[in-house]
DNA sequence: GCAAATATAATAGCGATACTATCATATTCA
DNA sequence: TGAATATGATAGTATCGCTATTATATTTGC
């Protein structure tokens, strides 16, 4: 058993992963098999196969592979929120505070050995090419009155508090911070697959990544010779 | 037939629909059916039964449903490159183009009669909402290798073409143009299914938009104080 | 105007997916 | 030890994504 863990919304689940031998399985397995192939292609039996389970097993922990990366990608915005609360603990100077968000925004994903069975690496790459279908569905008011985006809104809500800090009059704090979390994924993605979309450089567009993300929001909430 | 047509990649189509009433038909009622139900729910057979059609028939237009909806894409970001030049073709003043095209990109959008056959406000709604789809799949590669994401390239390639005549010293300009391109559609996504990610008003999100990527896009731009 | 080419319709079928149901066998723990 | 619970084994259903076949329209070239 690991000796930390995240107390995710109840309704991700059926049966709680992070408890069992199998659920922890689970959860290890299909991020490595969701990194590998995509969402599209991975299906409960081929996870089934691959951790010597059954389909129908599986389906007592999870109401299905939707809600099963509704889980992970909850499990990450948790994870960077944990992350963040580390490391601006200290810290008094909002703008600071907020650099630092930015920085683990921007930065490349290595394994924490604090969580064993997740590789967070692998789940970043998930959260990168997977977000957006995980909340850009037809059922979003349900499962948003379910609470099941608490993750990504609950982080948002924290990186928000902080630039509102920053600069308490600038009226556009939580499309600011909402867009500038997804753009950290998307140029990622753009960098190594769309370059023409993207100025970040494909190799290690981590550093870019981060100046590019820092002048858009300290210029927004900086009011300058206004 | 049209008065006036976009000259898509071949790729996009195995026969091009806009030249037969049939192909006409799926485009328009794929149209409103992908923003009643959603891409997933959306099948060639449900199609078919609406257009009194049959599916293999759909299936000799186009490859799969997939390759529908980048049409579709495709089609929008043609169309919203045509609107950009012409309302851009007069104008010499870079700043002010650029200002246009992030107009153009904030509003709402509506039906334009130049083109039969195509409801541009139902499409608008499914660009929001399944653009990322399209786009964030394991054989981007490939896909972008045949050219089928020209239309969002080409379009950003134009519009940051603009910005970086507004400012040619600016080191981001590509990601800034493809970001915010991005943020016009989630945050009109945000304020009426997530509004605690946004910070625009839910029933008419489209002028703070505006004012919020203008800011974010003319900051970016405009080296203040340094 | 007629034959040849082509487009569409009608129907069937295949393998895979997303799930549900049932029953048997482990495992845990009171 | 016995009762509860978790898992495994197996089967089954409706739908999906796609292909194939054959028949019937429709268009086009001569």
């Amino acid at each position: 058993m690991s000796l930390l863990s995240f107390k995710l919304n109840e309704k991700l689940y059926l049966r709680d992963p992070q408890h069992t031998q199998l659920g922890q399985n689970i959860i290890k397995k299909s991020i490595e098999m969701i990194d590998k192939m995509g969402f599209e292609q991975f299906t409960f039996k081929k996870l089934a196969e691959q951790i010597e389970s059954t389909e129908a097993s599986i389906y007592r922990y999870f109401e299905n592979k939707h809600h099963l990366l509704l889980y992970l990608i909850s499990w990450y915005w948790n994870w960077m929120e944990y992350r963040i609360e580390l490391s601006t603990s200290g810290i008094k100077d909002a703008a600071e505070k907020l650099r630092i968000c930015l920085r683990i925004l921007a930065e490349e994903k290595k394994i924490d050995p604090t969580f064993e069975f997740v590789n967070e690496a692998a789940l970043s790459r998930i959260v990168i090419s997977e977000l957006d279908k995980a909340y850009l569905t037809k059922d979003v008011d349900d499962l948003n009155k379910d609470g099941l985006y608490g993750g990504f809104k609950s982080f948002c809500k924290k990186v928000a508090a902080i630039a509102q800090e920053v600069c308490p009059s600038y009226p556009f704090t939580s499309s600011l911070i909402s867009s500038v979390a997804l753009i950290a994924n998307h140029q990622v993605f753009f960098s190594n697959h769309l370059p023409s979309l993207s100025s970040l450089p494909k190799d290690n567009p981590y550093e870019k990544l981060y100046e590019f993300m820092e002048s858009i929001v300290f210029l927004s909430l900086t009011p300058s010779t206004k």
